[in-house]
DNA sequence: CAACTGACAGACTTGCAATTCTGTCAGTCG
DNA sequence: CGACTGACAGAATTGCAAGTCTGTCAGTTG
Protein backbone atom coordinates (compact mmCIF):
# COMPACT_ATOMS: atom_id res chain seq x y z
CA UNK A 1 0.00 0.00 0.00
CA UNK A 2 2.69 2.68 1.13
CA UNK A 3 5.44 1.00 -0.89
CA UNK A 4 5.77 3.15 -4.53
CA UNK A 5 3.66 1.19 -7.48
CA UNK A 6 5.74 -0.29 -9.70
CA UNK A 7 4.86 -2.69 -13.15
CA UNK A 8 6.23 -5.55 -10.74
CA UNK A 9 3.79 -5.12 -7.83
CA UNK A 10 1.16 -4.36 -10.63
CA UNK A 11 2.35 -7.93 -11.99
CA UNK A 12 2.00 -9.39 -8.86
CA UNK A 13 -1.51 -8.29 -7.89
CA UNK A 14 -2.99 -8.85 -11.60
CA UNK A 15 -1.80 -12.36 -11.33
CA UNK A 16 -3.68 -12.97 -7.90
CA UNK A 17 -6.73 -11.02 -8.90
CA UNK A 18 -6.53 -13.49 -12.37
CA UNK A 19 -6.04 -16.62 -10.15
CA UNK A 20 -8.76 -15.67 -8.29
CA UNK A 21 -11.69 -14.10 -10.49
CA UNK A 22 -10.07 -16.08 -13.58
CA UNK A 23 -8.41 -13.11 -16.09
CA UNK A 24 -11.73 -12.42 -18.15
CA UNK A 25 -13.99 -11.19 -15.17
CA UNK A 26 -10.66 -9.36 -13.94
CA UNK A 27 -11.48 -5.25 -14.06
CA UNK A 28 -8.09 -2.78 -14.10
CA UNK A 29 -10.35 -1.85 -11.02
CA UNK A 30 -10.12 -4.85 -9.03
CA UNK A 31 -5.92 -5.06 -9.43
CA UNK A 32 -6.46 -1.23 -8.92
CA UNK A 33 -8.30 -1.72 -5.59
CA UNK A 34 -6.12 -4.12 -4.40
CA UNK A 35 -2.92 -2.29 -4.51
CA UNK A 36 -5.36 0.08 -2.73
CA UNK A 37 -4.48 2.49 -5.67
CA UNK A 38 -7.01 4.50 -8.34
CA UNK A 39 -6.95 2.34 -11.75
CA UNK A 40 -5.66 5.66 -13.74
CA UNK A 41 -2.35 4.57 -11.77
CA UNK A 42 -1.95 1.71 -13.56
CA UNK A 43 -2.45 3.25 -16.93
CA UNK A 44 0.76 5.11 -16.17
CA UNK A 45 2.65 1.77 -16.45
CA UNK A 46 0.43 -0.48 -18.98
CA UNK A 47 -0.76 0.63 -21.90
CA UNK A 48 -3.96 -0.94 -21.76
CA UNK A 49 -5.65 -4.08 -20.64
CA UNK A 50 -3.97 -5.83 -22.87
CA UNK A 51 -0.47 -4.85 -22.66
CA UNK A 52 -1.14 -6.05 -18.61
CA UNK A 53 -2.89 -9.12 -19.25
CA UNK A 54 0.03 -9.95 -22.38
CA UNK A 55 3.00 -9.31 -19.52
CA UNK A 56 1.10 -11.40 -16.80
CA UNK A 57 0.47 -14.22 -19.57
CA UNK A 58 4.33 -13.82 -20.50
CA UNK A 59 5.42 -14.41 -16.35
CA UNK A 60 3.03 -17.62 -16.42
CA UNK A 61 4.50 -19.25 -19.43
CA UNK A 62 8.11 -18.53 -18.26
CA UNK A 63 7.70 -20.82 -15.62
CA UNK A 64 7.04 -23.50 -18.52
CA UNK A 65 10.19 -22.25 -20.18
CA UNK A 66 12.46 -21.52 -17.66
CA UNK A 67 12.59 -25.45 -16.14
CA UNK A 68 13.23 -26.68 -19.67
CA UNK A 69 15.88 -24.62 -20.35
CA UNK A 70 18.17 -25.94 -17.19
CA UNK A 71 16.90 -29.16 -19.16
CA UNK A 72 18.21 -28.23 -22.51
CA UNK A 73 21.47 -26.66 -21.97
CA UNK A 74 22.22 -30.02 -19.27
CA UNK A 75 25.22 -32.07 -19.79
CA UNK A 76 23.17 -34.77 -19.96
CA UNK A 77 23.61 -36.97 -22.96
CA UNK A 78 21.24 -35.80 -25.78
CA UNK A 79 18.92 -38.79 -26.71
CA UNK A 80 18.52 -38.85 -22.86
CA UNK A 81 18.14 -34.77 -22.41
CA UNK A 82 15.62 -35.22 -25.68
CA UNK A 83 13.13 -37.73 -23.74
CA UNK A 84 13.80 -36.00 -20.71
CA UNK A 85 13.18 -32.40 -22.56
CA UNK A 86 9.79 -33.82 -23.74
CA UNK A 87 8.86 -36.18 -20.66
CA UNK A 88 9.21 -32.21 -18.62
CA UNK A 89 7.01 -30.32 -21.06
CA UNK A 90 4.30 -32.55 -20.81
CA UNK A 91 4.41 -33.10 -17.13
CA UNK A 92 4.11 -29.40 -16.50
CA UNK A 93 1.44 -29.12 -19.05
CA UNK A 94 -0.54 -31.54 -17.90
CA UNK A 95 0.26 -30.37 -14.33
CA UNK A 96 -1.63 -26.73 -15.06
CA UNK A 97 -4.82 -28.93 -16.29
CA UNK A 98 -5.14 -30.95 -13.26
CA UNK A 99 -4.39 -28.19 -10.65
CA UNK A 100 -6.83 -25.03 -12.07
CA UNK A 101 -8.88 -27.36 -14.95
CA UNK A 102 -10.82 -24.11 -14.78
CA UNK A 103 -7.94 -21.46 -15.41
CA UNK A 104 -6.59 -23.98 -17.67
CA UNK A 105 -10.07 -24.16 -20.25
CA UNK A 106 -9.73 -19.89 -20.11
CA UNK A 107 -6.31 -19.86 -20.44
CA UNK A 108 -6.95 -21.61 -24.49
CA UNK A 109 -8.70 -18.62 -24.81
CA UNK A 110 -6.29 -15.93 -23.36
CA UNK A 111 -4.07 -17.85 -25.53
CA UNK A 112 -5.66 -17.23 -28.61
CA UNK A 113 -6.01 -13.69 -28.00
CA UNK A 114 -2.42 -12.75 -26.72
CA UNK A 115 -1.00 -14.65 -30.19
CA UNK A 116 2.20 -12.56 -30.19
CA UNK A 117 3.39 -13.49 -26.52
CA UNK A 118 2.53 -17.49 -27.18
CA UNK A 119 4.08 -17.33 -30.72
CA UNK A 120 7.66 -16.10 -28.52
CA UNK A 121 6.95 -18.66 -25.90
CA UNK A 122 6.85 -21.44 -28.83
CA UNK A 123 10.01 -19.87 -30.37
CA UNK A 124 11.84 -20.14 -27.23
CA UNK A 125 10.72 -23.77 -26.35
CA UNK A 126 11.30 -24.68 -30.32
CA UNK A 127 14.94 -22.72 -30.18
CA UNK A 128 15.85 -25.22 -27.19
CA UNK A 129 15.09 -28.27 -28.52
CA UNK A 130 17.29 -27.07 -31.54
CA UNK A 131 20.22 -26.70 -29.42
CA UNK A 132 19.74 -30.67 -28.03
CA UNK A 133 19.44 -31.67 -31.72
CA UNK A 134 22.80 -29.94 -32.57
CA UNK A 135 24.61 -31.49 -29.47
CA UNK A 136 23.17 -34.29 -30.52
CA UNK A 137 24.58 -33.93 -34.51
CA UNK A 138 28.07 -32.57 -32.80
CA UNK A 139 28.64 -35.93 -30.07
CA UNK A 140 27.37 -38.25 -33.26
CA UNK A 141 23.91 -39.60 -31.24
CA UNK A 142 22.09 -37.95 -34.26
CA UNK A 143 22.28 -38.09 -38.14
CA UNK A 144 23.00 -34.56 -39.44
CA UNK A 145 19.71 -33.17 -40.31
CA UNK A 146 19.05 -29.39 -40.32
CA UNK A 147 18.63 -28.54 -36.22
CA UNK A 148 15.76 -25.93 -36.88
CA UNK A 149 14.25 -27.88 -39.28
CA UNK A 150 13.98 -31.33 -37.29
CA UNK A 151 13.22 -29.30 -33.87
CA UNK A 152 10.32 -27.08 -35.41
CA UNK A 153 9.04 -30.38 -36.70
CA UNK A 154 9.08 -32.44 -33.69
CA UNK A 155 7.80 -29.69 -32.29
CA UNK A 156 4.68 -30.10 -34.00
CA UNK A 157 4.29 -33.73 -34.53
CA UNK A 158 4.03 -33.57 -30.82
CA UNK A 159 1.23 -31.15 -30.45
CA UNK A 160 -1.53 -33.19 -29.82
CA UNK A 161 0.12 -34.03 -26.29
CA UNK A 162 0.96 -30.15 -25.23
CA UNK A 163 -1.02 -27.99 -26.89
CA UNK A 164 -3.47 -27.04 -24.82
CA UNK A 165 -6.22 -27.17 -27.34
CA UNK A 166 -5.85 -30.93 -27.28
CA UNK A 167 -5.83 -30.38 -23.20
CA UNK A 168 -9.00 -32.72 -23.07
CA UNK A 169 -7.53 -35.67 -24.52
CA UNK A 170 -4.78 -35.87 -22.42
CA UNK A 171 -7.30 -37.46 -19.42
CA UNK A 172 -7.88 -40.36 -21.79
CA UNK A 173 -6.05 -43.53 -20.93
CA UNK A 174 -3.91 -44.20 -23.82
CA UNK A 175 -2.17 -40.79 -24.39
CA UNK A 176 1.06 -42.17 -22.50
CA UNK A 177 1.04 -44.98 -25.21
CA UNK A 178 0.27 -42.27 -28.04
CA UNK A 179 3.01 -40.07 -27.07
CA UNK A 180 5.62 -42.87 -26.79
CA UNK A 181 4.27 -44.24 -30.24
CA UNK A 182 4.87 -40.59 -31.65
CA UNK A 183 8.40 -40.34 -29.99
CA UNK A 184 9.44 -43.70 -31.42
CA UNK A 185 8.53 -43.20 -35.00
CA UNK A 186 9.62 -39.28 -34.81
CA UNK A 187 13.21 -40.34 -33.29
CA UNK A 188 13.53 -43.39 -35.29
CA UNK A 189 13.92 -40.37 -38.49
CA UNK A 190 16.92 -38.95 -36.20
CA UNK A 191 19.16 -41.25 -34.46
CA UNK A 192 22.17 -42.49 -36.29
CA UNK B 1 -43.48 -32.73 -50.78
CA UNK B 2 -45.91 -35.28 -52.06
CA UNK B 3 -43.27 -38.22 -51.64
CA UNK B 4 -43.27 -40.83 -48.80
CA UNK B 5 -41.39 -39.05 -45.80
CA UNK B 6 -37.88 -40.68 -45.21
CA UNK B 7 -34.68 -40.82 -42.95
CA UNK B 8 -32.92 -40.06 -46.50
CA UNK B 9 -35.08 -37.19 -47.62
CA UNK B 10 -35.24 -35.88 -43.92
CA UNK B 11 -31.38 -35.59 -44.37
CA UNK B 12 -30.99 -33.80 -47.03
CA UNK B 13 -33.38 -31.23 -46.08
CA UNK B 14 -31.42 -31.01 -42.75
CA UNK B 15 -27.75 -30.45 -44.57
CA UNK B 16 -29.97 -28.29 -47.02
CA UNK B 17 -30.92 -26.42 -43.81
CA UNK B 18 -27.81 -26.22 -41.97
CA UNK B 19 -25.98 -24.81 -44.60
CA UNK B 20 -28.16 -22.02 -45.49
CA UNK B 21 -28.46 -20.63 -41.75
CA UNK B 22 -26.07 -21.77 -40.13
CA UNK B 23 -26.14 -24.95 -38.04
CA UNK B 24 -26.94 -22.92 -34.54
CA UNK B 25 -29.60 -21.22 -36.01
CA UNK B 26 -31.16 -24.18 -37.25
CA UNK B 27 -34.46 -25.43 -36.09
CA UNK B 28 -36.37 -28.51 -36.12
CA UNK B 29 -39.23 -26.64 -37.51
CA UNK B 30 -37.12 -25.04 -40.38
CA UNK B 31 -36.34 -28.28 -41.50
CA UNK B 32 -39.98 -29.86 -41.14
CA UNK B 33 -40.93 -26.53 -42.64
CA UNK B 34 -38.67 -27.61 -46.00
CA UNK B 35 -40.22 -30.78 -46.32
CA UNK B 36 -43.76 -29.26 -45.70
CA UNK B 37 -44.48 -31.51 -42.87
CA UNK B 38 -44.99 -30.71 -39.24
CA UNK B 39 -41.58 -31.12 -36.86
CA UNK B 40 -43.53 -33.74 -35.10
CA UNK B 41 -43.46 -36.11 -38.13
CA UNK B 42 -39.13 -35.17 -38.13
CA UNK B 43 -39.00 -37.12 -34.30
CA UNK B 44 -40.64 -40.36 -35.84
CA UNK B 45 -37.14 -40.63 -37.90
CA UNK B 46 -34.46 -38.94 -35.42
CA UNK B 47 -35.02 -39.55 -31.67
CA UNK B 48 -33.93 -35.91 -31.03
CA UNK B 49 -32.25 -32.71 -32.81
CA UNK B 50 -29.15 -34.24 -32.02
CA UNK B 51 -29.38 -37.37 -33.06
CA UNK B 52 -30.55 -35.42 -36.42
CA UNK B 53 -27.42 -33.23 -36.26
CA UNK B 54 -25.29 -36.70 -35.69
CA UNK B 55 -26.36 -38.13 -38.84
CA UNK B 56 -26.09 -34.88 -40.87
CA UNK B 57 -21.82 -34.84 -39.57
CA UNK B 58 -21.80 -38.24 -40.32
CA UNK B 59 -22.50 -38.30 -44.03
CA UNK B 60 -20.57 -34.94 -44.25
CA UNK B 61 -17.53 -37.15 -42.88
CA UNK B 62 -18.04 -39.50 -45.34
CA UNK B 63 -17.27 -36.93 -47.63
CA UNK B 64 -14.03 -36.88 -46.35
CA UNK B 65 -12.90 -40.51 -45.63
CA UNK B 66 -14.72 -41.60 -49.13
CA UNK B 67 -12.51 -40.52 -51.73
CA UNK B 68 -9.39 -41.53 -49.08
CA UNK B 69 -10.12 -45.11 -49.04
CA UNK B 70 -9.91 -44.98 -52.89
CA UNK B 71 -6.50 -43.52 -52.55
CA UNK B 72 -5.46 -45.77 -49.78
CA UNK B 73 -6.54 -49.00 -51.64
CA UNK B 74 -5.33 -47.80 -55.38
CA UNK B 75 -2.41 -49.90 -56.47
CA UNK B 76 -0.16 -47.19 -56.47
CA UNK B 77 3.35 -47.61 -54.91
CA UNK B 78 3.12 -47.18 -51.03
CA UNK B 79 5.45 -44.21 -50.53
CA UNK B 80 3.53 -42.20 -53.16
CA UNK B 81 0.20 -43.15 -52.43
CA UNK B 82 0.75 -42.16 -48.33
CA UNK B 83 2.11 -39.18 -49.56
CA UNK B 84 -1.02 -38.46 -51.59
CA UNK B 85 -3.20 -40.00 -48.92
CA UNK B 86 -1.58 -37.21 -46.84
CA UNK B 87 -2.04 -34.41 -49.23
CA UNK B 88 -5.69 -34.94 -49.70
CA UNK B 89 -7.01 -35.21 -46.49
CA UNK B 90 -5.18 -31.63 -45.79
CA UNK B 91 -6.66 -30.63 -49.14
CA UNK B 92 -10.40 -31.41 -48.39
CA UNK B 93 -9.80 -30.60 -44.80
CA UNK B 94 -8.76 -26.88 -45.94
CA UNK B 95 -11.38 -26.93 -48.57
CA UNK B 96 -13.94 -27.71 -45.31
CA UNK B 97 -12.54 -25.07 -43.24
CA UNK B 98 -13.10 -21.96 -46.37
CA UNK B 99 -16.23 -23.29 -48.03
CA UNK B 100 -18.14 -23.99 -44.72
CA UNK B 101 -16.50 -22.12 -42.06
CA UNK B 102 -19.90 -22.36 -40.03
CA UNK B 103 -20.84 -26.16 -40.29
CA UNK B 104 -17.04 -26.64 -39.87
CA UNK B 105 -17.04 -25.06 -36.14
CA UNK B 106 -19.85 -27.47 -35.64
CA UNK B 107 -17.64 -30.27 -36.22
CA UNK B 108 -15.52 -28.89 -33.44
CA UNK B 109 -18.38 -28.79 -30.81
CA UNK B 110 -19.64 -32.52 -31.82
CA UNK B 111 -15.55 -33.63 -31.45
CA UNK B 112 -16.14 -32.54 -27.34
CA UNK B 113 -20.23 -33.47 -27.34
CA UNK B 114 -20.73 -36.50 -29.33
CA UNK B 115 -17.41 -38.14 -29.86
CA UNK B 116 -18.77 -41.45 -30.88
CA UNK B 117 -19.27 -40.13 -34.32
CA UNK B 118 -16.16 -38.57 -34.91
CA UNK B 119 -14.01 -41.51 -32.92
CA UNK B 120 -15.51 -43.71 -35.62
CA UNK B 121 -14.24 -41.87 -38.37
CA UNK B 122 -10.76 -41.14 -37.00
CA UNK B 123 -10.65 -45.04 -37.04
CA UNK B 124 -11.74 -45.67 -40.43
CA UNK B 125 -8.76 -43.22 -41.56
CA UNK B 126 -6.22 -44.73 -39.71
CA UNK B 127 -7.32 -48.15 -41.02
CA UNK B 128 -6.91 -46.81 -44.37
CA UNK B 129 -3.31 -45.70 -43.12
CA UNK B 130 -2.62 -49.21 -41.94
CA UNK B 131 -3.52 -50.72 -45.67
CA UNK B 132 -0.95 -48.61 -46.85
CA UNK B 133 1.98 -48.60 -44.44
CA UNK B 134 0.81 -53.05 -44.45
CA UNK B 135 0.96 -53.01 -48.23
CA UNK B 136 4.75 -50.92 -47.96
CA UNK B 137 5.51 -53.47 -45.69
CA UNK B 138 5.04 -56.20 -48.22
CA UNK B 139 6.50 -54.52 -50.83
CA UNK B 140 9.80 -53.76 -48.85
CA UNK B 141 9.51 -49.83 -49.04
CA UNK B 142 8.87 -49.36 -45.60
CA UNK B 143 10.93 -51.43 -42.88
CA UNK B 144 8.99 -53.92 -40.77
CA UNK B 145 7.18 -51.72 -38.50
CA UNK B 146 3.84 -52.56 -36.02
CA UNK B 147 1.28 -50.89 -39.59
CA UNK B 148 -1.51 -49.98 -36.53
CA UNK B 149 0.93 -48.93 -34.07
CA UNK B 150 2.52 -46.53 -36.82
CA UNK B 151 -0.44 -45.55 -38.78
CA UNK B 152 -2.11 -44.44 -35.46
CA UNK B 153 1.05 -42.43 -34.88
CA UNK B 154 1.26 -40.61 -38.11
CA UNK B 155 -1.90 -39.94 -37.92
CA UNK B 156 -1.10 -38.15 -34.22
CA UNK B 157 2.05 -36.49 -35.35
CA UNK B 158 0.35 -35.01 -38.17
CA UNK B 159 -3.05 -33.79 -35.89
CA UNK B 160 -2.05 -29.67 -36.35
CA UNK B 161 -2.54 -29.98 -39.83
CA UNK B 162 -5.95 -32.16 -39.81
CA UNK B 163 -7.55 -31.73 -36.35
CA UNK B 164 -10.17 -29.69 -36.69
CA UNK B 165 -9.12 -28.35 -33.16
CA UNK B 166 -6.16 -26.39 -35.15
CA UNK B 167 -8.30 -24.79 -37.99
CA UNK B 168 -7.91 -21.20 -37.27
CA UNK B 169 -3.69 -22.13 -37.78
CA UNK B 170 -4.32 -23.01 -41.55
CA UNK B 171 -4.53 -20.04 -43.32
CA UNK B 172 -0.60 -18.90 -42.04
CA UNK B 173 1.41 -18.90 -45.36
CA UNK B 174 3.89 -21.42 -43.69
CA UNK B 175 1.93 -24.47 -42.59
CA UNK B 176 2.70 -26.09 -45.87
CA UNK B 177 6.76 -25.42 -45.39
CA UNK B 178 5.70 -27.20 -41.84
CA UNK B 179 3.71 -29.86 -42.72
CA UNK B 180 6.42 -31.24 -45.36
CA UNK B 181 9.08 -30.85 -42.63
CA UNK B 182 6.84 -33.10 -40.54
CA UNK B 183 6.02 -35.66 -43.33
CA UNK B 184 9.44 -35.54 -44.02
CA UNK B 185 10.47 -36.43 -40.58
CA UNK B 186 7.98 -38.79 -40.02
CA UNK B 187 8.70 -41.07 -43.20
CA UNK B 188 12.53 -40.41 -42.45
CA UNK B 189 11.27 -43.41 -39.73
CA UNK B 190 9.72 -45.88 -41.77
CA UNK B 191 11.54 -45.84 -45.41
CA UNK B 192 13.78 -48.85 -45.73
C1' DC C 1 -54.23 -48.16 -38.19
C1' DA C 2 -50.18 -45.92 -39.82
C1' DA C 3 -48.83 -41.46 -40.84
C1' DC C 4 -49.20 -37.31 -39.36
C1' DT C 5 -50.65 -32.81 -36.78
C1' DG C 6 -50.46 -29.13 -33.53
C1' DA C 7 -51.15 -27.59 -28.63
C1' DC C 8 -48.38 -27.75 -24.81
C1' DA C 9 -44.67 -27.66 -20.80
C1' DG C 10 -40.43 -26.70 -19.75
C1' DA C 11 -35.74 -25.63 -21.58
C1' DC C 12 -33.28 -22.55 -24.10
C1' DT C 13 -32.24 -18.23 -26.69
C1' DT C 14 -32.52 -13.32 -27.83
C1' DG C 15 -32.80 -8.43 -27.42
C1' DC C 16 -32.13 -4.72 -25.05
C1' DA C 17 -32.19 -1.66 -20.79
C1' DA C 18 -29.29 -1.00 -17.03
C1' DT C 19 -24.96 -1.47 -15.33
C1' DT C 20 -19.99 -1.75 -15.39
C1' DC C 21 -15.75 -1.23 -17.65
C1' DT C 22 -11.76 0.96 -20.20
C1' DG C 23 -8.95 4.57 -21.30
C1' DT C 24 -8.45 9.80 -20.97
C1' DC C 25 -7.36 14.02 -18.98
C1' DA C 26 -7.97 18.19 -16.30
C1' DG C 27 -7.19 18.88 -11.74
C1' DT C 28 -5.19 17.96 -6.76
C1' DC C 29 -1.57 17.09 -3.63
C1' DG C 30 2.98 16.93 -1.34
C1' DC D 1 6.91 19.03 -11.06
C1' DG D 2 5.83 14.33 -11.03
C1' DA D 3 2.76 10.94 -8.88
C1' DC D 4 -1.66 10.27 -8.48
C1' DT D 5 -7.00 10.88 -8.47
C1' DG D 6 -11.65 10.56 -10.04
C1' DA D 7 -15.32 12.26 -13.23
C1' DC D 8 -16.36 11.25 -17.69
C1' DA D 9 -17.61 9.34 -22.68
C1' DG D 10 -18.18 5.65 -25.21
C1' DA D 11 -17.51 0.52 -25.45
C1' DA D 12 -18.57 -3.76 -23.50
C1' DT D 13 -21.05 -6.78 -20.50
C1' DT D 14 -24.87 -8.49 -17.70
C1' DG D 15 -29.40 -9.81 -16.26
C1' DC D 16 -33.68 -10.75 -17.17
C1' DA D 17 -38.28 -10.32 -19.59
C1' DA D 18 -40.23 -11.78 -23.75
C1' DG D 19 -40.06 -14.86 -27.28
C1' DT D 20 -38.69 -19.28 -29.48
C1' DC D 21 -37.49 -24.07 -29.56
C1' DT D 22 -37.49 -29.12 -28.37
C1' DG D 23 -39.69 -33.19 -27.50
C1' DT D 24 -44.31 -35.36 -26.22
C1' DC D 25 -48.74 -37.09 -26.90
C1' DA D 26 -53.74 -37.09 -27.45
C1' DG D 27 -56.30 -36.34 -31.32
C1' DT D 28 -57.21 -36.14 -36.64
C1' DT D 29 -57.03 -37.84 -41.26
C1' DG D 30 -57.05 -40.93 -45.51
Amino acid sequence: MNEVLTRERILEAAEQVFRRFGPHKTTVVDVARLLGVSHGSVYRHFDSKIALRDAVVEGWLKRTSDPLAAIATSGEAPAKRLRLWFSTLLKLKREKVKSDPELFSVSRTIFAEAREVVARHVDTLVGQLEIIIGDGIASGDFRPVDPRATAQAMFDATARFHDPAHGAEWSAPDVDAGFDRVYALVTAGIVA
